[in-house]
DNA sequence: TCTGGGGTCCTAGGACCC
DNA sequence: TCTGGGGTCCTAGGACCC
């Protein structure tokens, strides 16, 4: 990040997003769907998180919960689908890859969107090098994307959103070849809550004063900002006037927190069922902190019953370890010790989780010369051949006997796809007729 | 009946140190 | 008992993102 050194050389920055991305890799794999509403639900078939265009036309918001919208489901016929985590994963994975063709300088910025620079590429024509990424990632992914150029992350953002929406632009609106006037006017169609850092809070704030779409707040007094907004809120005015604030960051540094953390299909009350429920979260968390070679220091589990309803019961509580370790079994037995001091009996318990913190890098550490480390050995390859053969075989293939057998607790999810691309049982079959 | 899950950054305030 | 200022580190809470 940068706030001032750097804004006076230019730059060129692209974002891509994939457009309904979820709803998109519904339909690679169910092409008679295309046009037809549909919709993905969170974990636990509890809230919307993809919708198709058709669907966000009939007033189904994002992050609505599934039961307010039943009836439109029902008299609208849209296919309902429960979230498929692995396939989107999978396919997020392509799309990726196949930007690293049309440029080095990449930052993966969510599952469905990256940013690029365009600046060192000695290209003259953004416009059709952005539809020839398009076609290419249509081509061979079957999804499709929209993208904004401009000189700024938070204006490739606002053109992105113009281009998603406005079907003469065909996907790839350009900034940095129209005159300040034309973006404005481009500037002018944006709410303000839909520029990048204003959420819902500070929208209300700032509507207050007077401030409704992007160009007002590009106009808008910086310092001014920042007492509103913090920081952030200056340096989003300085990026919508095209003073770079953002740099692209093309070297990710691994997590500081990692969680695993769900809400049960039904309500659990025994105590051995969250123990289960917060072994296999912890089992879960720890597997991603050995995917990016760390170790954590501090185990935090919370408990909590429905918060929409009454006698409402939640807590929390954090352990530090003597030693920072990455090893499922002595995490476990924390996180359990940790749920010990927080569980009451007689509540109806709704959601719970593990995070894991104070993450610091694996690094090889030199064993002592009087002590050789055996044990932290054994248990490392003990954790790796866990990962090795779950990775292989799939997920909870292996596991400690703590996360249980039956999972009584778990999320329910009615209307998976299929793991067309990453498991062999379920590969998509294509039937040739003569 | 039914309401997701995984992250980031910034700030204020308290504890502690010299 | 009175009385100071400046720095660092940590944490909780609140905003944001997808």
């Amino acid at each position: 990040m940068n706030n001032n050194s750097s804004t006076n050389t230019s730059q060129i920055y692209a974002l891509l997003d994939c457009n309904n991305f979820y709803v998109s890799c519904e339909r690679v794999f169910a092409p008679e769907l295309n046009n037809i509403p549909i919709m993905v639900l969170s974990n636990n078939d509890g809230c919307v998180i993809a919708r198709s265009n058709e669907v966000k036309a009939l007033g189904v918001k994002m992050a609505e919960p599934a039961f307010k919208c039943r009836d439109l489901v029902r008299k609208h016929n849209i296919q309902v689908f429960s979230a498929n985590f692995p396939l989107y994963a999978d396919l997020s994975a392509r799309v990726m890859k196949t930007l690293r063709k049309f440029t080095p300088e990449i930052e993966i910025y969510s599952i469905d969107e990256a940013f690029l620079s365009f600046s060192n590429l000695h290209i003259s024509d953004y416009q059709a090098y952005s539809q020839k990424i398009r076609q290419t990632i249509l081509r061979w992914t079957g999804l499709p994307v929209s993208i904004g150029i401009a000189s700024t992350k938070t204006l490739t953002k606002a053109a992105n959103e113009i281009a998603k929406k406005d079907p003469s632009l065909n996907g790839v609106l350009d900034f940095t070849r129209l005159l300040d006037k034309e973006v404005d006017d481009y500037l002018e169609r944006i709410p303000v809550r839909d520029i990048w850092g204003v959420g819902r809070q500070y929208s209300k704030k700032l509507e207050a004063i007077g401030i409704y779409t992007a160009k007002n707040l590009k106009h808008a007094d910086s310092k001014y900002m920042r007492k509103k907004m913090t920081v952030l809120g200056e340096r989003c005015v300085l990026e919508l006037r095209g003073e770079r604030c953002f740099d692209l960051d093309t070297n990710p540094q691994p997590q500081k927190g990692i969680s695993t953390t769900r809400t049960f299909g039904g309500e659990v009350t025994d105590y051995q069922d969250l123990e289960e429920a917060i072994a296999s979260f912890t089992a879960t968390a720890s597997e991603k902190l050995r995917n990016q070679n760390s170790l954590a220091n501090i185990v935090i589990v919370f408990v909590r019953t429905n918060r929409f309803k009454g006698g409402y019961y939640s807590n929390s509580y954090h352990i530090r370890l003597p030693k920072a370790t990455s090893s499922t079994i002595l995490l476990t037995k924390y996180a359990l010790l940790a749920l010990r001091n927080i569980f009451k009996k007689g509540y109806r318990y709704k959601q719970s989780g593990v995070l894991l913190s104070g993450i610091e890098p694996e690094v090889q550490k030199q064993t002592s010369i009087f002590k050789s480390d055996k044990s932290n050995g054994k248990a490392k390859t003990l954790m790796n051949t866990i990962d090795a053969i779950n990775r292989k075989w799939g997920r909870g293939q292996v596991k400690l006997l703590s996360e249980g057998i039956r999972k009584p607790w778990l999320y329910q999810r009615t209307r998976v796809s299929k793991r067309y691309t990453t498991d062999w049982g379920e590969l998509l079959i294509v039937s040739c007729n003569p």
